[in-house]
DNA sequence: CAATAGATCATCT
DNA sequence: GATGATCTATTGC
């Protein structure tokens, strides 16, 4: 389908602003057995770097729960919020340093009938995905997945034929109070399916 | 349309 | 015991 070779770790290896950057255009590719596949295309990210961020969870350092994202890059960083959503994020920089990307909205490519049966009736394509609680719902992403390796096996990240032209918009980030002024949200411009 | 309430629980103080 | 990297439904203008 849309997978041809996921990324390679080193796409990840690097400062979490330029994996934020890189990751717009890219495809998330969940494969479950029974259900089959489900995909779409990451139309924005939001950057959480290291202790020196009040606002990411890796602010207090090493616990049960962070410890993923100081932990080898190209791994997905899954929690639950609200006791509700679960939010995906990918693990960037050098294994030992701080920092995740925060999948924020997707524009479903594979499975949408599939997604469409996750998500409440009636919501129209472009509600599917556009949202961080939304997108691990539609694409069946639970907290199973923290720690999955996202270079290989059933939930991986790829590069789709040609993708680029597109311009990134930048903005504060979303539903924060600590260090809420940095520009650390990336978007793709104009595009339909980023979060309102 | 905007504003707001409520759902619900793992994590941290 | 309080707090959240959210979402949906509902109420009010």
């Amino acid at each position: 389908m849309f997978e041809g070779e996921p990324l390679p770790r080193s796409f990840y290896t690097r400062p979490t602003v330029e994996v934020a950057r890189a990751l717009l255009g890219k495809i998330i590719s969940h494969r479950e057995t029974a259900r089959g596949e489900t995909s779409g295309r990451i139309v924005e990210t939001e950057a959480y770097l290291g202790i020196e961020d009040a606002a990411a969870h890796s602010a207090r350092g090493i616990t049960d729960r962070t410890r993923v994202i100081f932990g080898a890059p190209g791994h997905a960083y899954v929690y639950l919020i609200y006791g509700m959503y679960e939010c995906l994020n990918l693990v960037a920089e050098p294994e030992g340093r701080a920092g995740c990307v925060l999948i924020r909205a997707l524009e479903p490519l594979t499975g949408v009938d599939i997604m469409r049966r996750r998500r409440p009736r009636g919501v129209g394509i472009e509600a599917l995905a556009n949202g961080p609680g939304k997108l691990t719902r539609a694409l069946g992403i639970t907290r199973r997945h923290n720690g999955a390796d996202v270079t290989r096996g059933r939930l991986v990240v790829c590069r789709r034929a040609e993708d680029d032209g597109f311009e990134i918009g930048v903005s504060t980030r979303v539903g924060i109070s600590k260090a809420a002024d940095l520009p650390l949200r990336f978007f793709i411009k104009g595009n339909r399916f980023v979060s309102r």
